[in-house]
DNA sequence: CCTATAACTAAGCAGTTGCTTAGTTTAATA
DNA sequence: TATTAAACTAAGCAACTGCTTAGTTATAGG
């Protein structure tokens, strides 16, 4: 016996996620948040409590939305090389007319750093683990290689996944095929 | 025939690197510098004219500290060899207490992004530019790379470096050590 | 010892931040 | 159709932002 919502809680999570992606955390505000998701501050706070609750439901739409290029990633049998092609992939995914704006995930680690809450900290970190399990799976299907060198190997593919994200955001299309072309070379 | 200043822009200075090293540009407040520096606010403005004159010396500041494993790099004589060590001397470099604080240029890169102001970006580019440098001259050194191999692999350093920066703040030793050891093991 | 001038203090500026709340509108149900 | 509870609007809150300025203090040179 009352109102009915005039918004998509769907809707508006996806344009909060695409305003914090180009911008960051502390930069966006809670008037920009209104402007973008188009409704008004009182509707954002019963639906979502606070700016950091709309950022943790952003992080989960993001997750979502780089499922696309993960279940590739998953589904893939062909060792190294279906990993090179995620990095490609990833390429893809980040492009912003012109620029790239890398990953949300890696660039809320960077930005918050150890101010972040911790539950949000952990979050964050728990994603890259599921993204270097996803390597690991791949590693195993190169028969010649060791537990150790799979071990290894992970650890150096996920940090370099960090090194793309940022390095997309500033270097030009030559650069960063010549980073993913020798990232894989020594693999 | 007037009073004498009571500090020394470069300890202040140094004092304020410190501060945005650790907390990023944005999260730093004019209240925290006046703080951190030890000097009131007038102070700040009269020897640095504006916060951003504030980051712009401590970048400068940066940069000097910076020399220490710089110039080991620029004249070293061993190769790869000798950028590997780099790698090493970095997280060596951005130790603090317990945790890593990641290069200061790298997080302001990823912090600020296009919303840096154009000379600032210019400025933090030049760096990573600098040392891309290095690390040609140094491939330089191993004999049997061609002008293309030297090309694309000063990419892959460069990029390499902003990975081990941004991984320096969340992951642990023997992931590091995974990581600077395979980035190395074909070039 | 004066005096002029720069260094300094602290209060205050307008604008922005995340968030709240009093009052109004809407629509599903009785 | 009347009721009622949620959805909505817009004004407002205190705390903070970068920065300024009126007024005080200290000191190098005359």
């Amino acid at each position: 016996m009352a109102r009915t919502k005039q918004y998509n809680e769907h809707d508006v999570i996806q344009k909060a996620m695409n305003l914090f992606w180009r911008n960051g955390y502390e930069t966006t505000s809670i008037r920009m948040l209104e402007k973008e998701m188009g409704i008004n501050q009182f509707s954002i706070y019963s639906s979502f409590g606070s700016k950091h609750g709309v950022f943790v439901e952003s992080i989960k739409a993001y997750k979502v939305q780089l499922n696309s290029i993960r279940h590739k990633l998953r589904d893939s049998n062909s060792g190294t090389t279906g990993i090179k092609q995620f990095f490609y992939d990833f390429l893809e995914f980040t492009k912003d007319n012109t620029s790239r704006k890398g990953c949300l995930v890696c660039n809320t680690v960077s930005e918050l750093g150890n101010n972040a809450e911790e539950d949000l900290m952990k979050e964050l970190l728990k994603f890259t683990e599921e993204i270097k399990v996803l390597f690991i799976n791949n590693l195993k299907q190169e028969t010649t290689k060791t537990k150790e060198d799979i071990t290894r190997e992970s650890n150096y593919l996920m940090t370099s996944m960090l090194g793309l994200s940022l390095g997309s955001r500033i270097l030009n299309d030559e650069q960063l095929e010549d980073y993913i072309e020798t990232t894989f070379k020594n693999i």
